[in-house]
DNA sequence: TCAAACATGTAAGCCGTTACATGATTCT
DNA sequence: AGAATCATGTAACGGCTTACATGTTTGA
C-alpha cells in the first residue's frame, strides 16, 4: 500500500532505474524504509500499468538494458495528494521486547540485550558519520529540502541514543543487582 | 512468522480464549505488538494443527461457547527454542519520516508534525499512567518477571520522550526561523 | 579466478488487512 | 432502544519474503 508512494517520492527527485531505487532504499532511506529488488520491480510494473510512471529503455553496450523510470503528471498528483493525507497510528512490532517480556533465562536475556545495544550503537555510529559528512553546516544554513532530510537523520540519531541509554538502564536493573557483594559507595 | 510465537508467549502465562488473546495484544502488549482477532483465530487454528496448543470447549449458558487454549509440551519447547534464537535486524518503516523527507508545503508539514507530537504525547501519557498504577514500587523491589515487563514499558516511555523532544527541535528548526522579526535575546 | 556490482525478472507461499457474517448479553 | 462487550468465524485481496533464474563487467 505504501511502497508505491515511497517510490513516487524517490522518483520525484530524479529519474531512476529499479536497481537504483532499491539502492536508494538501502542507502538514503535506510533509516526509515526498506524494500527488496523483487518488490520494487513488481511495484514498478503495477505503477506503470496505472500510468503513475513511465520508463524509457536505454540500450547499453555490454551491460543489460536499463529501464529509467520517471513520474507522469498523474503520478506527481497522486504523490501530492498522499503527502497531504494524515497518517494513521504507527504500528510497532518489536520482537526484541517480546523476548525481553517472556525470557526468564538471564543468560539468554543478556545476549539479547547485548545484541540490541550493539545494533543500536552500530546504527548510531553510521548515522553520526553521515551527519558529519553530508550535513556539516548548522541547520539554519541549510536549504529547506536539506533541512528536512537532515531532520530524518536526527530522528534516527535521537531514537538510537534513547535506545542505548535504555539498554544501559536495563542491564543495570537486570544484571548488576549483586547489591551485597558490590561496593555501594566509595572504594 | 512471529505472531505464532507471540501467541505462545501470552499462552505460556495462562490458558486463554482467542478473544482474550486479542485483547491482550491491545492492552498488555500494546506497546510492542498488535493483531486483529481474525489473524489470531486463524493462527490458533494452524497452531492447533501443528500440535503446539490444544483447546477445551467450555459450554456457557446464554453466551457462545468458548475455546480455551493452552500450550502443549511441544509448544512450550518451541517457545523456549525461539526465545534463545538471536533476532534479525529490526525493520523500520516510518511513513511519517517519508512525508517529512518529501513534503515541501510547510503548511502540510506543520500538520504532520503536530499530529506526530500529539500521538507521541498521548502514548507517553498512557504509558506513564500504567507505570504509576501497576508499577509504583522501585525496580529492585519487583520480581524479575515484573521487572522485565516494566522494562518494556520503560522502553516505550523512553522512545516517546525522545520523539517529543525531537519534534520540538524539528518545529523550531522548520517554523520558528523568523530570525529577523523574532527577538533573539531578551524580551 | 572469484566475488561483487550492475541489471531484470518469475513463482510460490505466507502474512496481514478489510469486509462480511452471526448472535446473545449487559450497560446506558 | 441502541451501543458495547463477549465470542467465533469465512473470504478476498494485497503486501512481503524467499527461492529460483540469467547474464555481463569490474575489481581484488
Amino acid at each position: 500500500m505504501s511502497l508505491k508512494y515511497v517510490i513516487l517520492v524517490v522518483l520525484s527527485e530524479k529519474p531512476l532505474t529499479g536497481y537504483q531505487i532499491t539502492k536508494e532504499f538501502d542507502l538514503v532511506l535506510g533509516n526509515f524504509w526498506h524494500a527488496t529488488h523483487q518488490q520494487v520491480y513488481h511495484e514498478l510494473k503495477k505503477m506503470t500499468g496505472d500510468k503513475l510512471i513511465v520508463f524509457s529503455t536505454e540500450h547499453q553496450t555490454g551491460k543489460p538494458d536499463r529501464k529509467v523510470y520517471q513520474l507522469t503528471s498523474s503520478g506527481r498528483a497522486a504523490l501530492e495528494r498522499w503527502l497531504a493525507e494524515p497518517n494513521g497510528p504507527t504500528a510497532t512490532k518489536n520482537l526484541f521486547l517480546v523476548k525481553l517480556y517472556a525470557c526468564d533465562s538471564s543468560e539468554v536475556l543478556r545476549r539479547h540485550i547485548t545484541a540490541f545495544s550493539a545494533e543500536s550503537r552500530q546504527s548510531l555510529q553510521t548515522y553520526l558519520q553521515i551527519a558529519q559528512r553530508y550535513y556539516p553546516e548548522p541547520a539554519h544554513e541549510m536549504t529547506l529540502d536539506k533541512r528536512r532530510a537532515w531532520l530524518t537523520l536526527r530522528y534516527g540519531i535521537a531514537q538510537r541514543m534513547a535506545q542505548l541509554s535504555w539498554a544501559e538502564e536495563a542491564e543495570g536493573c537486570l544484571f548488576d543487582e549483586d547489591g551485597d557483594t558490590a561496593a555501594p559507595y566509595g572504594r
